[in-house]
Formats: C-alpha cells, sequence, structure tokens
DNA sequence: GTCTATAAGGTGATAGAC
DNA sequence: GTCTATCACCTTATAGAC
C-alpha cells in the first residue's frame, strides 16, 4: 500500500494494455509489440508474466465476458413488477454497453473465430438464464403479457440492445448520415425506447 | 463458352477461395497461403490477379457488402401495405442471411476496425434509405401505426433479423444449452415472428 | 523484475524460368 | 498464366545480462 491508488504495478498495467489493443484489434490483429508500448514496457516482460499471446488473450477474454454477462441476469432480481423491471434491465445494460461499447462487437467477433472459447466459460460461470425463462412464462400465465417464446423474448430484447452499438459504423452513416451527434442521442433516447418498444409489442392492456 | 459450367476458371476459383477464408478468419487472420491452397492454385498467382492482400480483401468486402445492403431496400417496394411489405422484407432478408450466415458478423466485423472502408463504398453504390424513412412518416401520418422515430424503427428490424445470426455461439450455447436443432427452429420460427413481434409493437388498432 | 539481443519461424510480395 | 525459389520483413518467443 506505498503506492498511490492511481498508479498501477506492471500486472496491472499489462492487462490495462491488453485490454485496450486485443478489444480494439481482436486477437488476429493485435501485437504483442503495440501491446508493451501501450503498457510502456518491454516486450518480452509481458511474456514473463504471460507465457504467450494466447493465454494473455484469454485472461482479457473472460474479463470482457464476466463484465457484460451476468448484469444482465442480476438486473431481473427484485420485487418489482415484470414491466419495471424489464426497463431497469434494458436501462441498465445499455449504459454498460455504452461505457465499454467495444467490448460487445469483440466478444461476439471472437466467439466467431473460435466458437469452443465459450464452452470452458460458461463452465467457470455456470450461467443459467432459467430464472429469466420462469419469470416470463409466469408473466404469461398472468395474462400481463401475450403467448411468447421466451427464448425468443430475450434475443429481441438482447439485440434490440446490442446490435445499435456493434453496427455503430453502419448506422451512422447510412442511417444518420455520418452524424455522430445523432448516433449517440439514437443511443441515449433507446435506454426509455427499447423497452418501450419491447412492452408495446407484449403487453396485453385490460 | 468451352468450358462446362460448373467449371471455374482461376480467377473465379480465387475469388471464391477468397470470400471464403477472408470472411471465416478476417483481414488480419486470413492467411495467402490458405487461399492459394482453398484455391488449389500458387501463392504467387494470387499477387498475379490482384497486387496485395488488401486489394483482394477490398473486392471480397465491397461483394458482400453488395450482397447484404440494396436487397433489404428493394424489398420495401411494391403496391402492398406497409405491413405486407415489413413481413415481406424480414422474411426475405432472413432467408438471405440464413443462406450466408458469416456475412453480416464478417461486414460489422471489419467495419468496426476499418471505418472509413465504409465511406468509399456507399459513394460507389449510393445507398438511401429516404424511401424507407418517407413510407415509416406516411404510416404514421395515417395512423395506421404510432408515432415512432423512422430511424428507431429501421434499426430495430435490423437489430431483430441480424442479431440471432451474428451471436449464434452465445444464443445457441446459452439460451438453447447447445442445441443446434434448436436454434435453427428460431431462426425458422423469425422469419414471421420478427414481423408479428414489430407489427404488434406499432400498429394502431381501430 | 526488467532489460537487450537474438533465435526460429511465419508472411506478403517479387524475380525469373517455363 | 503458372510455377519454383527467394527476399525482406515481421512476429512470437526465449536466453542471458543486470
Amino acid at each position: 500500500m506505498v503506492n498511490k491508488m492511481t498508479e498501477k504495478n506492471t500486472e496491472e498495467k499489462i492487462i490495462a494494455a491488453a485490454e485496450k489493443v486485443f478489444i480494439e484489434k481482436g486477437l488476429a490483429g493485435a501485437r504483442m509489440q503495440e501491446i508493451a508500448d501501450e503498457a510502456g514496457i518491454n516486450k518480452s516482460l509481458l511474456h514473463y508474466y504471460y507465457r504467450s499471446k494466447e493465454l494473455l488473450f484469454g485472461m482479457v477474454f473472460r474479463f470482457a465476458f464476466k463484465t457484460f454477462a451476468p448484469d444482465l441476469l442480476k438486473a431481473f432480481d427484485g420485487p418489482d413488477d415484470f414491466f419495471t423491471k424489464l426497463e431497469r434491465v434494458v436501462a441498465t445494460y445499455l449504459t454498460l454497453i455504452e461505457k465499454n461499447p467495444h467490448i460487445p462487437g469483440f466478444i461476439i467477433s471472437e466467439l466467431s473465430t473460435n466458437p469452443n472459447r465459450l464452452v470452458e466459460i460458461i463452465k467457470l460461470m455456470n450461467i443459467d438464464i432459467q430464472p429469466v425463462f420462469k419469470a416470463i412464462e409466469e408473466e404469461i400465465e398472468k395474462k400481463t403479457i401475450r403467448k411468447i417464446e421466451p427464448s425468443e423474448l430475450i434475443i429481441n430484447v438482447l439485440g434490440l440492445c446490442v446490435f445499435p452499438i456493434i453496427a455503430k459504423p453502419m448506422v451512422e452513416t447510412i442511417i444518420f448520415k455520418g452524424s455522430e451527434s445523432d448516433y449517440k442521442a439514437m443511443l441515449e433516447k433507446r435506454k426509455t425506447e427499447v423497452a418501450h418498444f419491447v412492452i408495446s409489442a407484449i403487453k396485453i392492456k385490460d
């Protein structure tokens, strides 16, 4: 505890640098030299701490995955009614993504080139979406929402949150004619509008 | 016209091989040697036809982009009513994606690492979504659909179509417990369900 | 722990024979 | 047009001094 809190030791510097470079360039596009430069250290020190590029990448990937997977499920706990929870989930998730906009694309992209990376992680984290399935089925039974496959609803909410972020260049260029401020305004608006859209699609009014 | 139609000349073999390898591995991950092997030719012949890896990649990227961008807009023409058109757009687009499932992720992924690749393509193709904007605004005026930002509706439809495809490993593993047949059944169902979901969210009943 | 130097193999690209 | 041989450089990884 001699260092000030803002100072990082070498290991932390490496992790921070690796996150930045891997998430930006991907596994194949990243260079160990660039990570070393970013961390302000020598290249061979990377191999002293983490034996290989693959191992270093593994750490970054697992960290990135953990950052995004569980928060979404946790947000579905609590005593509130289903629609309130849905609104909270979307707002929370979109805020989280907004702060780390490159992570969803990074995960999806690296998972496509190497799908079996996911299997080990799933075991490691034991993610379980059954509670969310159950919550949706209960609402259908209570007739607060129309009959819909829980998996479909989950995929729709995820897609509506994630797509505008990972497709930023296309959305910004084609739909907003290159205006980044319009793009950002759209993201901000979606924090309430996505839930609004989904609720319009499933809510049964009485 | 001496060759049978199933036979490919060298240039076609190169393009086919380059598509396969680039779309699977990305620009950084692809190897010229692998493309040559895939095409059944020598590596230096690649450079004879296309001067560099970057130029070869450019051809593949533009081809991939053209395959996916315009069909979506064309499908919005026609004399049918808005909801019928929406159903047709979604079904057409999802069928197209189903046949080339790796292309959307490829485009999005490569666009993230190099956004200015899009600028030249846009000029080359002059994509214009204004007609779709206008069609949506007309429906709002006619009060067949509720007030909604046209950009929001377009983004939602795109996201609902594209997300389950590009996030396949995650969706299949976490939501369908690794069952590919369940995953495929979901995709098939979405050809009607996505439009159904969207229409539920925006249609004004009278 | 951190550095310099260098190995060992890959990678895009070219020269030149046929 | 197509091949073999090869260059020049890059990239990961290790050896060894401090």
